[in-house]
DNA sequence: AAATTGATTCAATGCCCATTGAAATGCTAT
DNA sequence: ATAGCATTTCAATGGGCATTGAATCAATTT
């Protein structure tokens, strides 16, 4: 479950475990199916040519990731309808605006080296191997 | 390097790699790092508490997934800079703005199982097992 | 109860990778 | 040249994880 606004400039906890639900190619492929539209484990099975075991074992992760949901079919309680978790998306996506934005890039000046120290730079700066003490 | 738009519903070349790459902590604190400004190895080293070759080996690979960039300082070059890759940020938004939008899940009907029968759905089915010709 | 169906769990294999310490590179100053 | 600094590369270790096949579970049907 991901946890945390976007302002404060924290990494939400658990991302990390997003991005890693995410990594491996055929969880990607899965999700991005149960993004579609509510699906059977057998479904994903057939439509992505993977061992029936195999999408199971994918879909717990993404499962504890919190990316995905689970509910029983309520007649024929065989059938498990896995789609991605709305919540879930609704936490992550405007952190994710913030934090890909390309407009965000590069609004600190130098944090290091001989240019931060040509700019004049007033943040703490590493210059040789030492840190120098704030100058304003 | 992320290739690839968003509107034909592909995943990007290169998407797992950039997951893959932010799916560390040690690599998605340094990410978000030189999101801020441009930053060496040292200063990074310094500031997150890791060893100086851990924070080299994880810049290579936030290199090769295509998120950063690097340059030699141009009077010393024994600095070298690294950052944040605006243009691969500037591939990657637009098609993660769509991607974890939550208005966009569950648009499509129900695959498969009862629920897909129950609700009369017209695209390819798998109930019991078996793939329904389409009904329209 | 027995068989069927959808789904999960278990055990084992093999690969990938984060971390570490030491050595090596590249560049600059003395 | 020699020394020093920033950084990378190398080799080794250990743990985690994707995949597979077989077995098991859960729920329904006959």
């Amino acid at each position: 479950m991901v946890t945390g606004n976007v302002t404060n400039g924290q990494i939400p906890e658990g991302l990390t475990a997003v991005f890693k639900a995410l990594a491996d190619p055929n969880r990607l492929r899965i999700f991005a199916a149960l993004r579609r539209g509510p699906s059977c484990n057998c479904w994903l099975a057939s439509e992505l040519g993977l061992p029936a075991n195999l999408v199971s074992h994918h879909l717990k992760a993404l499962r504890v990731a919190g990316l995905v949901q689970d509910r029983r079919d309520a007649a024929d309680g065989r059938w498990i309808y896995y789609q991605a978790d709305v919540t879930a998306l609704t936490t992550l996506h405007p952190w994710l605006v913030d934090f890909f934005d390309p407009a965000q890039v590069g609004l600190e000046p130098h944090f290091c080296g001989p240019e931060a120290a040509a700019n004049n730079d007033r943040s703490a700066l590493v210059v040789s191997g030492e840190v120098m003490e704030k100058l304003g």
